[in-house]
DNA sequence: CTTTGTTTGTGAATGTGAGCACAAATACCA
DNA sequence: TGGTATTTGTGCTCACATTCACAAACAAAG
């Protein structure tokens, strides 16, 4: 195919692709065909081809594309073929939820430092890893973390979102709901749980 | 203007309109213009207004939206004129900070039941609200509640669906990573916070 | 009442993504 | 070796969404 940019829609299933793969490793499938797959995901198949097309030719006509060798793929191309590691700013009732999820890891996603402003969180262990004081925002970057989830009240956001830009994050995951302004270009991608839900209503 | 399909894309962003212009009333401001709602939003003005248009002219030229008036009928487009009820299915730790959250209030949305399958958690309480056995599924529709937020493991989450459809269930806010099908066409937004995470890496 | 400045509402243009249809490639079988 | 059944990869078309550009509407001031 000749070159094309990559749509961000097709970067936003790719992690759903390398889910499916995953599983189906579990599951010792050797490979799988975009039919199938698209039934499994709810999608159409040529989407599914297109997608995986953008990045070369990795399938096999007749067959299907190979499940392991297709995992490997995409962890490539998303940079998850190495861990990455974020930090979560806001041990709140969110927040906590979040570090307790085990479903990172398969992305090979590693929340590694969680701090708060709350001086009766700080210290105190949420599993295996300590609440620390916001002002250690600044060591993130000698301790090699990129990534931000965002999880304080919509009052903080704004500044937080200030001091992580200056401490060298490349990406948040915003999850108050504003929209934040950095001062220098980086990928935000927002979600906000309650408007998700207001949307509802309007579809019965 | 003649009558257009509503996009989906406008009805998505149609909370997040309501949210600034309640904001803006606790601010005691009369008007805004698409301007200055775009600059905080972070959108293009020219979309707000086209946005906003598909629902007739409710805008002042010259002046621009009036606040009070503007929420209301935004309100009234979703739905959200009226208290929504809705069920969470599955009290676990992403479920229990839905539930203790403050913010869905605002958007006339309200967690109404809470449900698990867990003996250990059935009675127990959330706040002010008490953990009910999942086969109490069935007393949903008589208790008014047809929205309903998925939070169980990936598992339990498809056959979780067919009962929620079974007990008319019209929309389901779906947080487990797997895609869900309905016996019936019914609207699903899914949200998989996991694999959002999984996207930033690939822009750093 | 006219002029000036502002802002809406919207047709048209542009941009982006999804889906179709089919040639090319491969497996498998007789 | 040739024929049949699959399934990929992709140009093309269509649908949807965003942005532009400007006429129409209104406020305020002189
Ligand atoms: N809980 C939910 O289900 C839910 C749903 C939708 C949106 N949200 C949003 O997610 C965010 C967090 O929600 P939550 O329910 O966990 O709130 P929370 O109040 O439980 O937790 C917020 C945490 O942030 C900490 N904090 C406050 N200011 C800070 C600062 N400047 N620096 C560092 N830490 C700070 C607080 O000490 C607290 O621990 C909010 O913006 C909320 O609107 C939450
Ligand atoms: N916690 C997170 O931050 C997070 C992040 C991304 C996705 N998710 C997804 O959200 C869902 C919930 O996550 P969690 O961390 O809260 O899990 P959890 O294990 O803490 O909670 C799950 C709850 O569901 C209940 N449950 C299990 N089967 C049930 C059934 N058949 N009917 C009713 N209740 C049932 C369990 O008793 C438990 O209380 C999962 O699908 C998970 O993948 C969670």
């Amino acid at each position: 195919m000749k070159y094309r940019k990559i749509p961000d829609e097709t970067i936003r299933r790719l992690p759903m692709y390398l889910r499916a793969f995953s599983l189906l490793r579990t599951e010792a499938t050797e490979t799988i065909s975009s039919r199938q797959l698209a039934q499994r995901l709810g999608l159409n198949s040529p989407q599914i081809r297109k997608d995986l097309s953008y990045f070369g030719a990795f399938g096999t006509r007749g067959v299907g594309y190979p499940v392991e060798a297709t995992a490997r793929r995409i962890r490539q191309i998303l940079k998850l073929n190495k861990v990455q590691k974020a930090v979560l700013i806001g041990a709140g009732r969110l927040g906590t939820a979040l570090v307790a999820y085990p479903g990172f890891s398969s992305f090979n996603l590693d929340i590694a430092a969680v701090l708060d402003n709350d001086p009766k969180k700080i210290g105190k262990k949420i599993g295996p890893i300590k609440i620390e004081n916001t002002d250690r925002i600044s060591t993130l970057k000698k301790r090699d973390i990129r990534l931000a989830i965002l999880a304080v009240p919509a009052e903080a956001a704004q500044k937080t979102t200030e001091n992580l830009v200056k401490a060298g994050i490349r990406g948040i995951l915003n999850l108050s709901p504003c929209h934040l302004k950095p001062a220098r270009p980086v990928k935000i991608i927002d979600i906000d749980l309650a408007s998700q839900l207001g949307i509802l209503p309007y579809y019965m």
